[in-house]
DNA sequence: CTAATGTTGTTGCCTGGGCAAGCAAATAGC
DNA sequence: GCTATTTGCTTGCCCAGGCAACAACATTAG
């Protein structure tokens, strides 16, 4: 009995690290980007994804199970902050023509003129203070680290997609 | 007129591959590891580093504001968390004697025995599931790539696991 | 045509978290 | 000693998100 000390598995101290990292990582990052684009533009991240995807939409028109995909969001969520998108002018609800059920979501003039406002804090935000440490090289590496984590959290999760990708397609 | 196509500035492919990797783990991850935990154990992510705080704390004792700097939480989170914690037998608070307006927070029997049940599902999730498809080097390349990126989005946040602020500098 | 099933969104209820206000003990100023 | 400030923690109020129940329309089967 002597040499069994712990019960509960242990990891290493590279493991322990690289645990840490990634934990206070998920941590931090969300609260700082809704800090910043509460501050620059009152949206939350989440808001301003829907914001974005519109925006670079044919037509700047997307259905809710469309948008809801793109957001990696579940449906009441989506419906919930495109809401309190209406609410305030910045999208509005259309019916679909083609299906009765469908609602398609569309990008107002004043949604666009406040993404436009909001983006450009927003994208310095993500460069300069948070990407702005590492290298190009090292970004690439990171994002080659990041990439087979992200496969086993979501095996869908693809590559390419989600809320800040660039505007012009 | 015509070569300004875009008012907002843009991220390259490097930064624009790096960031999408960096909000889609940030998103993911505390997500995964809340369902694990509340699927084994009933404890969200959260409650669960208090336990191991504690656990690892002389007496099994701490006082609320160790806590929430151990935590990184603001102090109502922290308060509320031992609320629930505290109704559920798993933690208790005891008067401080040296100060009337401190608390000491203590980890039960029953609170300890949560904890051992729960901790090797969640340290095996956390090497298998997320940790397990990178090599030692990578985990270390990773965690370096991440320092800097932590290190910005809070100066407070230390590196290390405990630099035991210790009384006597 | 009618009934059963499937699809698409929305609403209600509950929980967790942020923030500001509040309370109580300790400390500093007078 | 007595007020004023500061410290440590808690509570209340509100908002965002998860889940299940629901409503509305579409589709398929009989």
């Amino acid at each position: 009995m002597v040499g069994m000390r712990q019960v509960v598995p242990r990891m290493d101290q590279v493991q322990a690290g690289a645990w840490m990292a990634l934990m206070t990582t998920a941590q931090l990052l969300p609260a700082a980007l809704d800090e910043q684009l509460t501050a620059d533009a009152a949206l939350i991240n989440f808001e301003y994804g829907i914001l974005a995807a519109l925006n670079v939409a044919p037509d700047q028109t997307m259905r809710m199970g469309e948008l809801a995909a793109a957001a990696h969001s579940p449906a009441p969520r989506l419906s919930k902050a495109v809401n309190r998108l209406e609410a305030r002018g910045l999208v509005e609800r259309v019916a679909c023509a083609g299906d009765g059920r469908a609602i398609n979501v569309h990008l107002t003039r004043e949604g666009r003129r406040t993404w436009l406002q909001a983006t450009p804090p927003h994208i310095e935000f993500a460069r300069d203070t948070i990407l702005g440490s590492l290298t190009p090289d090292q970004l690439t590496a990171l994002t080659e680290l990041l990439q087979p984590i992200i496969s086993r959290l979501d095996p869908d999760a693809c590559p390419s997609d989600h809320p800040p990708e660039q505007a012009g397609r």
